[in-house]
DNA sequence: CTGAAAGCGCTTACAG
DNA sequence: CTGAAAGCGCTTACAG
């Protein structure tokens, strides 16, 4: 491998030079810059970033860690990570927690060890204050993506609260009272305030606490007994809002096979769905997250804590949009 | 930051022994030992990897360039890849091309500056030899992943001919003759292997070259002018197969505006679609790749390649498997 | 069983 | 306008 030594025995310079040149760190003669140039591009010479990055302790380089990379969300979020760091100029470490807490302490560990700038971090469902402990003793910048807490780092995911309240204001508005949210595992800070305000939404309009149903439940079999359960009770629900891909289609698969029509039989809404929700029949109703901008943004705020460790931490709430489709019947007036 | 120097002399030993009880790398008597570990423990000291690599010139770390990471297959490999790496004690790089060759040249030199032991490459649709120019001239291994080439690099992708002549067959066998293939940009090589399969196949059933219709393009607004062309022209395909889940889309569009029903005004098959194919109505007959497998094979001839760089470089084909539903009518006998 | 020292490939004051 | 040298935090022969 040829190193600057190489390259400064050829253009018969020093490596500070070499160096010089190389960074634009300082002015070199013009004369000497081209001899420079060309021995760099005789050896094919490239620069070692492992040795620049122990020498500058730092390493142009972030961690991002995702909770499921599997769920088209993130795969938008890490997407949206991935290109504001390279127009930077900043290198993507990429793990995956698989929403399993000791993985994603691993990865944590991984990646300081790694000496990365900073680290973007969807947490994992379960997932204790613990494994932040490691940010708050010592100073390699946070920012919290999409799961987002009280801790007082950066922060950047979506408004969450909105987009339910004015789904179940919409379905209420149709006649509709009793409602299921299929929910999912609470403890998912994002599914926790969904459901969460699903319940004031429900009761500011009105809606007695035995119409307020709800699946909620960590393993997928157990959700699907749920769904089930509530399908077939005595008084099924005439409405349903599922919070996340996977629920939306745990869901789905019982309202078809059950052969109720939508909206006639039951309305149908979701939360971050499907890629393609316009091809279904029913087109389906879909609060759909900016995933790629809360990627973008997370990105933007690491940088910017990178350079300004005192500054106040920010919490960014994006706003996701509501596509009205028919699964809910006649599009809101507005 | 705590280094191994503030460790050894609080345990009152040399820097030699303190990586020595870190790495296990030689016997360390137990009193010295336990001595070591209650240092590292009270100075909360954490390795330095970017040091340590340099000194092994070995980072532990590969470097993943895919062509699309927003595609659900992609999403799938990425995955595979990250999970097998991690499980390996390795850390993955991650870049996106976006199907841009420049960016694509732009990541190699990246991930090579950064000294990863392996790249894994997924090329961008219009990549020319020059990207793979550096791989030859150096020891970097290389495995290519999904987009194959001829090219003497480990390779893993997925058999492309034998589902479509499958495909085909089967749409022959329940009278269809005047079958549209949506092939998209052809120079994505998996892309060129389902489109020259596709006419190997129709060839072979006895299907007359004016009924072998073809859309090639590799701009969507192109895509969906050749789908509206062929779905309005005076002799419409009684058939269609899309090549993947973006040309499905377009393809699927196209035919409900049309009012078309599948499969009884038109059939309707695609190769690697959407996550969730049995929710469509109708449910969607669809090959679908390995792409985790994809990942994890990928990682695996990597590391492979990274301990014996002599061994003959090794082509895996995964297989997908063919998901016969209701939009191509019933199912074949097998 | 353990330590002193060279060296991985750079950047960056310091000096002229 | 340029160079000599220290040092980033490790690993690993070499020596005892």
């Amino acid at each position: 491998m040829t190193t600057m030594v190489k390259v400064a025995k050829l253009a018969g310079v020093s490596i500070s030079t070499v160096s010089h040149v190389l960074n634009g760190t300082r002015h070199v003669g013009e004369e000497t810059r081209q001899r420079v140039l060309k021995a760099i591009e005789e050896t094919s010479y490239r620069q070692d970033a492992l040795a620049r990055a122990m020498r500058r302790s730092r390493t142009d380089s972030i961690g991002l860690i995702v909770s499921d990379g599997g769920e088209p969300a993130f795969a938008e979020m890490i997407r949206g990570v991935e290109e504001t760091a390279a127009h930077q100029g900043i290198t993507l470490l990429l793990a995956n927690s698989a929403e399993d807490p000791d993985r994603e302490a691993r990865a944590v560990q991984t990646l300081l060890e790694r000496r990365v700038d900073g680290i973007i971090l969807a947490r994992a469902a379960g997932s204790g204050a613990e494994a932040l402990a490691d940010f708050a003793s010592q100073d390699t910048p946070l920012v919290l993506m999409d799961r987002l807490s009280d801790d007082p780092y950066d922060q950047v995911g979506v408004e969450n609260r909105g987009p339910i309240r004015e789904l179940v204001e919409h379905l209420v508005s149709q006649g509709h009272r009793r409602i299921l949210l299929v929910a999912g595992d609470t403890r998912v800070a994002t599914l926790q305030e969904r459901h969460d305000e699903f319940t004031k939404a429900m009761a500011a309009a009105g809606i007695a606490p035995s119409d307020q149903l709800a699946v909620i439940a960590a393993a997928p079999a157990e959700t699907d007994a749920g769904i089930q359960d509530a399908l077939s009770s005595a008084r099924p629900p005439t409405a349903v809002i599922a919070c996340s891909t996977v629920l939306a289609a745990a869901a789905l698969r019982r309202i078809q096979q059950r052969g109720l029509r939508m909206p006639e039989d039951i309305a149908f809404a979701t939360f971050d769905g499907f890629a393609y929700a316009d091809l279904f029949q029913p087109q389906l109703t879909t609060v759909r997250q900016p995933a790629f901008q809360v990627g973008t943004t997370a990105a933007e705020l690491l940088t910017k804590r990178i350079t300004d460790k005192l500054a106040e931490p920010s919490v960014v709430r994006l706003v996701p949009t509501i596509e009205y489709r028919a699964s809910t019947g006649p599009k809101p007036a507005f």
